[in-house]
Formats: C-alpha cells, sequence, structure tokens
DNA sequence: CTGAAATGGTTGTTTATGCAACCATTTAGT
DNA sequence: ACTAAATGGTTGCATAAACAACCATTTCAG
C-alpha cells in the first residue's frame, strides 16, 4: 500500500505540526516506557528552569512560546508532581518565581537520556549540516512569528 | 535586552515543538480575523480531504499523524459546524467514510488565502533552498519516527 | 496623592490530544 | 460454521492550549 502520493507539495505549516507531534509523541513514550510520569511540555519547562532556576511564569510562557494560562496551569500540574514549587516575589508581589524542587532538579539527568535517544530515532539517516540548516530555519520563522505579534 | 543565551544548544525538538505551536497560533489568529470559525486542526483534516475527499477516519488518522481518537473527536467538531459529514461504508460496517459538504468545499480557496499570508509572515527572510532543506529534514523525522517504531 | 493604565496570574470555557478500555464487525484458524 | 484475533470507531479519563474576562498589584499622569 503506498503511502501519500500529495506528500510532495504539502505546506510548511502541515510538515512543521506532523513533525511537532511525531516527536512529542515519541518522546512521551519514550518517558512513560523509562517510568517517568513526566509530559514533554513539563519537560520544556523544567528545559527552561534547568538552565536557570526561579524564573516568573511570564519568563517561562516567553521561553517556552506558550500562551501565560498554559503555564499556570502546567505549573499547577508540575506542582502536584512535586517538581517545581511557587514562590511570591518580595519585590512585587504580582510575580511568582518557580522554582526546581530537588526531585525536579534530579530528574535532568535522567530524562536527558531519554531526549538523547528521542533524537537519535528521529534524526538518523539526516546529514548534521541539513539538521543545522533546519534548526536555523525554524527559529527563524519562531523569530519571525512571535517577535512582530506579541512583543508587549 | 539579551535573549535567551543558552539558545545555541537548543534541542531539535524544543525547537520543532515551538515553530510548531508559533505556527498554529498564528494560523489560527488569521483564520480567526478573517471571520472564518476553523481552527488549524480542523484545516489539516480539510487538507487532507481537498485532495481526496472520502477517506475513513483510520486514513485520516494516518496522513496526519493523529491519534484515531483525536480524528474522532475533531470530526464531531467539523460535523457541528457542517464541514464535513459521515457516511457508513456497505462494504465494511466497520468503516465510516468521511465526505466534505458543499461548505467544506467552498472553504478551500478562502482558507488557501489565509494559509498563503501566514506561510509568508512565517517564512520571511528564508531562503527557498533552506527552507527546502528544512522541510526535507522534517519529513525524514516524521518517517523516522512514524514508520521505524524500533531502533534497529 | 489619586484615579487610570499596565502588568502578572488565575479562572471559565472551548478545542485538541493520546492512552486504555470497550463495542461491533470483519477475518482467520481449526 | 464457530470461536479467536484483528480492525475501525467511540467513550472515559487526564493533560494541554489559547482566548476572554477577571483580580491584585504596580506604575504612570495629573
Amino acid at each position: 500500500m503506498k503511502k501519500n502520493p500529495h506528500n510532495l507539495e504539502e505546506s510548511f505549516g502541515s510538515i512543521v505540526g506532523r513533525a511537532g507531534r511525531a516527536m512529542a509523541n515519541r518522546l512521551n513514550q519514550n518517558f512513560s516506557s523509562a517510568g517517568y510520569d513526566v509530559t514533554c511540555e513539563q519537560w520544556a519547562v523544567l528545559n527552561s528552569l534547568w538552565k536557570k532556576n526561579g524564573q516568573s511564569q511570564k519568563e517561562l510562557a516567553g521561553c517556552t512560546c506558550k500562551d501565560k494560562t498554559s503555564i499556570t496551569r502546567l505549573i499547577d500540574g508540575m506542582q502536584k508532581r512535586k517538581l517545581v514549587f511557587r514562590t511570591p516575589d518580595r519585590e512585587d508581589a504580582r510575580q511568582k518565581f518557580i522554582l526546581l524542587t530537588g526531585k525536579g532538579r534530579t530528574l535532568r539527568q535522567k530524562l536527558l537520556r531519554q531526549i538523547e535517544k528521542t533524537l537519535q530515532e528521529a534524526q538518523k539517516g539526516v546529514r548534521t549540516g541539513d539538521l543545522r540548516t533546519c534548526k536555523d530555519v525554524l527559529v527563524r520563522v519562531t523569530k519571525n512569528l512571535t517577535e512582530g505579534s506579541r512583543a508587549d
């Protein structure tokens, strides 16, 4: 049985969306089958916190490219799972800082192994230079779409 | 104010996910502000049906890379919006064929204009060859993740 | 200082998504 | 033919996402 014969002129949007979903699904499966109760969306937030612990929800929204409401509820879930906790900012009572728990910090190495595995599965047979180009294009596209619209 | 200084070594998964979300959001905004009550996920299904009207839900799941349950509910929504309707297959009573309504068929040209617009916003400043490479990489990645479930 | 605007988070609502479990209908195995 | 397995769809459940409306707290204008 042949694949979709129309794939050749698929639009960029479809292609990016499909690849994103495929990667997210595989990553979730790999997390889950390795016994980690973490979703890839939560991982995106953790990723940010591993680089800089203690960010406001607004900052997290910015660097994950998510709406602030998504962050609110993502943090709710992560808090329930004891990965992070909220601390009010003493300087500005509107803000809350998100900090990793010990569990959240420790998870890093373990999850990284699954991420590596997933990336290897995904990137198999892709030339390094092409991968570089692909990343650059996607970063540029993201910038095009986020700087023009939501720059407070 | 500098951007995230760690961006350089952001993982491919994050980059793809962020770009996908950025594009989906922009597309939804463009659909909405042009007055169309259609989401980009529904568009993905429509896109498939415009190419080949009358597909089973399983087929649609395959070519949109979504779970069959997602398709079930996506179709529910699209049916409510009178974009498609279900017809039982007489050959095999398990299957249902999804067909475009007149409205679903007519929408094509209108939506295409918004899609074009969105793509132009997204691809601004990206060299054509690089875009080509990017698409090819993403298609390959998707194939890696959906065909060979096992690492070899 | 005081009221208005901006800012950071939360809540309500709608849509989307995947997994597991299930049902109904083929299709196979014997 | 008749049970067992595979297949296509649906439902229950939990997570995720964005928009609008809202609240509390700055910040700004006068």
